[in-house]
RNA sequence: GCCACCCUAGCUCAGCUGGUAGAGCAAUGCUUUCGUAAAGCAUAGGUCGUCGGUUCGAGUCCGACGGGUGGCUCCA
């Protein structure tokens, strides 16, 4: 489509266009501009698809030049660091197999087929080697070869994978491989131009993967790593892992004693009193909430009768993840979800629709048998609480109903520091049950809730549960991290197996919707993620010991105890440190407790009938009268201030 | 479940190519009674995850089991 003088018409995203000869490559339109701007580059997208800068333009396009510090630019980046990556173990390990290397997220990662799987102790090696390349600033270059061709060069290569990948490549696609040096690799592109142009780099970890990630194949030795465009940015990553690390709640939670895991009962926490105080504060927020938005709680038994599981359909489609018991020769099944038990309770009485909707809730704890490998923590273990609710309505309740229920999830994550929530809105998959209608009917009411309270949320259609639509509710914490939590999930089919029913106000049975609702989801990974975002430095509210008595001296006991008791009675968490240390000592301690309030009693404070006050990470605070304190303390727990 | 790695005192970790255990912190005792992130001295504490094997001899080598860590969707 070139002009009538046969030149091209290239068109910038700002709107600027120019005419070019046809034949010219990216990079040489770049170099028009200045070759420093070309140096600043790495490839370019034409038309919306990434390309090389040695790309032809033949046509009137659309340019947009890719530097590595953007989205795709960075992308390319990794990927072409992943390419390095395979070449050096090329080079060091001639008899592996190269099968794919994509980037992911903040990284790359490459698989390899070797008979002896890497170690930790390879990167090094791999990543000397590497760097070698970058020095060497090979030329990347673009080859599209013939599909028989490309067979026989990957075959002759004893590189099986890329054979077969080739092989399933889609008959009109264009098969591409990059040569970089003695280094060829099936890839589609686009990569840096030169070898040279990577960024910096770190490898990070080894890993099993399986190929094509099917467990029935073969595994595969996985190496991960990450690049940036420069070395300050990679630092400031390999920074920000550090301080995941230094936040880890597993770690934290055996440092400040608040839970633990054992042998007997693997992938299952125990909680030790502090944890525990935690625990029931998490449980005692969302009860208080639960109330004031009208739900009733129940409480239903652990082990029930497998045929109820029968009924739910549990047993056919979760029975992999369950626990199974014989009583009195009869099979019984230890929960693993709260729904069915909430279904017989709704059952266990005639409802009108005069009673509807009923909102009942449960903090109710179930059992999953989780894979030995998957287990993680607090965030992933084999029992569990759920702050677990089911409201039962009819369809024109939905979008009310809905609509509650994200105001309460809001309200609750607001409450526990998280101001940053991500939502996302998922549609009927393909198998699924219910009628057309019904699903549309209520995709469109939950769409309806959100744009109604202008929420801003992610489409993900197909991805909602077989039984109906669902909106899923992720929370980002100070590190930037992302959690699912809370969840509102239509439920069309469970009412109906179940058999519950509601008399309408033309005497007729209906069968009512059921809301299955989470706002923190499970209480111990909730637990998790806050002890993570604080860094288990938790607010006055939610902290296990809140205030910690420091007497300079023996002799400063008695009136220490009188200011423990009056805090204690007014409902504080306290302790006294009684050790025969000096204050500084005291100090440190309590401040690796983590302990908000500090309370400094000396020959001072018992002359002017005082207390000095030290703030955890703020330091003093200044002497004060008890009354004065307690009215500051009061007033930040009443706030649950931050 | 699968792959790699790990398991030594309450905690964090040393212990080289096999010669039968060590530090710091914590704990306890004594001295000290001290003003906002570590006082001094002393004492106690481990069948080196479990079981089996190789060896004259195993924390160390081999195997099985248990537990843990990083992964196993992100398609050349």
């Amino acid at each position: 489509m070139s002009s009538s003088n046969g030149d091209i018409t290239v068109k910038y995203p700002g709107g600027k266009s120019e005419k070019v000869s046809p034949g010219i490559t990216v990079a040489e339109l770049a170099a028009q501009i200045s070759p420093n701007f070309l140096n600043q580059l790495i490839a370019a997208k034409v038309d919306g698809k990434p390309v090389d800068l040695a790309y032809k333009l033949a046509r009137d396009v659309d340019v947009e030049f890719l530097k590595p510090d953007s989205e795709d630019g960075h992308e390319i980046l990794l990927h072409s660091t992943a390419h390095l990556m395979a070449q050096a173990v090329k080079r060091l390990y001639p008899n592996t197999q190269v099968t794919i290397g994509p980037a992911i997220e903040n990284g790359f990662y490459y698989d390899f087929d070797r008979d002896e799987p890497f170690t930790d102790d390879d990167l090094a090696a791999i990543e000397a080697e590497m760097q070698k390349i970058v020095e060497e600033n090979i030329p990347v270059q673009r080859q599209e070869i013939p599909r028989n061709d490309a067979i026989e060069l990957f075959r002759s290569m004893g590189e099986n994978y890329k054979v077969e990948i080739i092989s399933e490549i889609d008959e009109k696609e264009t098969i591409s491989a990059y040569r970089q040096g003695e280094f060829i690799d099936l890839c589609r592109g686009p990569h840096l131009p030169a070898t040279g142009k990577a960024g910096a780099f770190k490898l990070l970890s080894v890993a099993g993967a399986y190929w094509r990630g099917d467990e029935r194949n073969k595994m595969l030795s996985r190496i991960y790593g990450t690049a940036f465009p420069t070395k300050k940015e990679l630092k400031k990553y390999l920074n920000m892992l550090e301080e995941a690390k230094r936040r880890d709640h597993r770690k934290l939670g055996k440092e400040l004693d608040l839970f633990s895991f054992h042998d007997e009962a693997p992938a299952n926490a125990f909680f030790h009193p502090k944890g525990t105080t935690v625990y029931n504060l998490i449980m005692d927020t969302v009860a208080q909430s639960n109330l004031r938005y009208g739900y009733q709680e129940v409480n239903t038994p652990l082990i029930m009768n497998v045929s109820l599981w029968h009924q739910s359909g549990h047993y056919d489609n979760y029975r992999e993840n369950m626990y199974f018991t014989k009583v009195d020769d009869k099979d019984f099944a230890v929960k693993p979800m709260n729904c069915p038990g909430h279904l017989l309770i709704f059952k266990s009485t005639p409802r009108s629709y005069r009673d509807l909707p009923v909102r009942m809730s449960e903090f109710g704890r179930v059992h999953r048998h989780e894979r030995s490998g998957v287990t993680h923590g607090l965030f992933r273990v084999r029992t569990f609480v759920q702050d677990d609710a089911h409201i039962f309505c009819t369809e024109d309740d939905i979008q009310k109903e809905v609509g509650l229920v994200l105001d309460q999830i809001f309200e609750i994550y607001r409450t526990f520091g998280f101001d940053n929530v991500h939502v996302e809105l998922s549609t009927r998959p393909e198998k699924s049950i219910g009628s057309a209608e019904v699903w549309e009917k209520s995709e469109a009411a939950l769409e309806a809730v959100l744009k109604d309270k202008a929420i801003e949320y992610k489409l993900n259609p197909g991805d909602g549960a077989f039984y109906g639509p669902k909106i899923d509710f992720h929370i980002l914490d100070s590190l930037g991290r992302s959690w699912q939590c809370g969840t509102a999930q239509l439920d069309f089919s469970m009412p109906e197996q179940l058999g519950i029913s509601y008399t309408g106000e033309d005497g007729q049975d209906h069968t009512p919707v059921m809301i299955h609702r989470a706002v923190v989801g499970s209480l111990e990974r909730f637990m998790g993620i806050l002890i993570e975002h604080y860094a288990a430095s938790f607010p006055l509210w939610l902290a296990p010991i809140q205030v910690k008595l420091l007497p300079i001296a023996d002799r400063h006991f008695d009136y220490t105890d009188q200011i423990a008791s009056r805090l204690l009675k007014a409902g504080f968490r306290v302790e006294v440190n009684r050790k025969n240390e000096k204050i500084g000592q005291k100090v440190r301690q309590a401040e690796l407790e983590k302990v908000p309030v500090m309370l400094i009693v000396g020959d001072k404070e018992i002359e002017n009938q005082q207390v000095s006050v030290r703030r955890h990470k703020q330091g003093d605070a200044g002497a004060m009268s008890l009354d004065e304190l307690l009215e500051q303390l009061l007033n930040e727990i009443r706030e649950k201030a931050h």
